[in-house]
DNA sequence: CCTTCAATGATTGTATGGAAGTGTATGCCG
DNA sequence: CGGCATACACTTCCATACAATCATTGAAGG
């Protein structure tokens, strides 16, 4: 049996493909992108590149102009901070169930995924990394029993990731991430809500503090 | 110029009709739907009708098997219950934002939302009585400065939407959520954030306590 | 020189044909 | 009568054709 014997759509391949090419800034934010040239992009038909182009702009990353065409949104710096805030108020909740009780397997499974993020972090390999922050907070949502608290956290991402991409061109701030994500472990694991309140506020603003130089720098960007 | 000479896509038509169908349960959880049935319904072709059911699969009032078909998604306990508790994190914080500041513009439509909605209550007219209930908690997000919260709570919505059309038979309760509104409302003028907030949790738990009978009374409705 | 208007090109929105996949029913064989 | 293979009906998924709409360009007229 091989891995993947195809399994999954064109469109949703197509679909992954370039939510990550925005998110990664390989496509650049005012850019105009047609289902054509997606399709080409491909080597499929239209019809893959236009149910890719719906879905990604339910998730605002791309703007649809009726009758016209679709360009790469913009970072939002109002969408991001509205963003922030609502995952943060999420996450605490979060957090303070967490501190409650918390599924035993879910917690076996962060402490290697903090080993695995840890790794990449010293690799520098950003892509690896992402992937294993997703998959701490969806742990964290499942061991509190919240597991929906993920998929809304990953819809407000879709506003804050790009800008968090620029943030952590240095690997050492990766790394604190990481530290970041041990001490938001520990406050649960000592059932300690404001401790993990603060852990997570910590964590979370990073990226706002940021944010300022960011704009400046990357002025084209934001809207 | 004719009010709406056309304007809008006939897929987003077929999805909006479809949506609404869905939550009013007049299309019962658990019945099989395909594109072609869509198109034929609605006098259109296939493609307007592919294109709702992959909106709605996102919100998840549908379920999509791949290669198979697409069913009517039965109401989930446990993601109502989730969304329920998501919701009821994020409008607090957000009552608790009112209460630090809020817009003008938005806190006098409030007051004719209110209106709108006891005239509606009182004609036992179910539908605009709930455009007036979304309204209502979106004109609160917007005027505590985060419009983005009313458009997540729009999204946990799906999940509940249907068990509280179900919870809404008679017509004392329509009055009854007025009133919450207008108890909130007023802690939010008074600038207290507990009394909101817990307004709030008394508004958003009416469902929960009627979520047994409920389950007993339509156990076909459930998953 | 500026405004107006028609032609052109590009893009989406819609319809439809065809390929591939899945579940079911049917008929055959033991 | 039960188990198995094959054929069939149904659906999605992808490709492509066509129509409608919008921006742009360029020319004509004031």
């Amino acid at each position: 049996m091989v891995a993947k014997p195809a399994g999954e759509s064109i469109a949703h391949k197509v679909e992954r493909q370039l939510r990550s090419d925005i998110l990664s800034l390989a496509l650049p934010p005012g850019a105009r992108i047609s289902e054509q040239e997606i399709g080409e992009l491909y080597g499929s038909s239209r019809q893959p590149g236009r149910e890719a182009l719906i879905s990604l702009a339910k998730s605002r990353l791309v703007e649809i102009l009726p009758q016209r065409g679709a360009v790469i949104a913009r970072i939002s710096v109002s969408k991001l901070m509205q963003a922030a805030f609502v995952r943060e108020t999420i996450e605490k909740a979060v957090a303070k169930a967490a501190c409650n009780s918390f599924h035993f397997h879910a917690r076996s499974r962060l402490d290697d995924c903090l080993v695995e993020q840890e790794r990449a972090a010293l690799a520098g390999d950003r892509t690896t990394f992402r992937r294993f922050d997703d998959l701490f907070h969806r742990l964290l949502a499942e061991g509190a029993g919240l597991p929906m608290a993920w998929t809304v956290v990953e819809d407000l991402k879709a506003h804050i990731d790009r800008a968090c991409c620029l943030s952590l061109r240095n690997a050492e701030a990766l790394q604190r991430l990481v530290a970041e994500h041990r001490a938001i472990l520990a406050a649960i694991d000592a059932r300690d809500v404001s401790a993990a309140e603060q852990a997570l506020n910590l964590h979370l603003s990073d990226l706002l503090r940021d944010l300022p130089r960011l704009e400046a720098q990357h002025p084209d960007l934001f809207e």
